[in-house]
DNA sequence: AATATATCTAACCTTTATGTAAGTACCTTA
DNA sequence: TAAGGTACTTACATAAAGGTTAGATATATT
């Protein structure tokens, strides 16, 4: 067991841990992907439901799980814009993962 | 309705996640702590195996783990020193949730 | 003409995280 | 006397993440 742990590690390539981690282990990722959830829901609802996060950052972070597929989006050719937001099916098997952390959160952690 | 409520959600103390990922999201935590697993290990051994960490940033890092009670540390007076690391019953729960992120990594991230 | 609306975009700054390199302590062995 | 082993520790520098503020857009409404 040993030995085996010792390669999986080599790079920030090979380490599903560290692109997981890459992907999903900032201060908003997360709470983004649980908001959408199973819904399809708008720019300006999720910003609603993330007290405290600036547009910048939520765009930010939007755009980066869009180019990794796990978020997609619709916009509608109308003014004022509409814009949705949905998981895609990878997006959706991070749900689980943020059960697993929130529960460990509450068990655990102070 | 901003001050309050702000403070509440946006606070790491009550959001379950934002704590987890607090104390488990940087780029080396979760790495030493699947090195530890199950077994005890000294500080020169688990450098050893985390190839490209900093000697500053394992101990930084062990020692907040060791604040938080995941991990526990153990000195024998000797010379040369000794040390040997394990983690500790909350620290042992946080291997299942590495799995998961190392699955989701290996099954849906290039 | 001014205002409202929703979704961004950009410039700039602060804070946090990580990296680098050198040094410390103590005893043992050569 | 010097070198070596082990586990740190410190000072300093850079990189990454996040926050703040302002503005761009394009049409409908007043």
């Amino acid at each position: 067991m040993e030995k085996n742990q010792k390669k999986i590690i080599q790079s920030d390539e090979n380490c599903p841990v560290r692109k997981s981690l890459s992907l999903l282990g900032g201060k908003w990722t997360l709470l983004i992907l649980f908001q959408i959830n199973e819904r399809k829901i708008r720019y300006g609802e999720l910003k609603g439901c993330i007290p405290g996060i600036s547009e910048k950052v939520l765009i930010q972070k939007l755009n980066h799980l869009i180019e990794n597929k796990l978020v997609a989006k619709k916009s509608y050719p109308e003014i004022p814009p509409r814009v949705e937001y949905r998981l895609t099916k990878i997006g959706l098997k991070t749900l689980p993962v943020i059960e697993n952390l929130t529960i460990f959160g509450l068990e655990n952690l102070d």
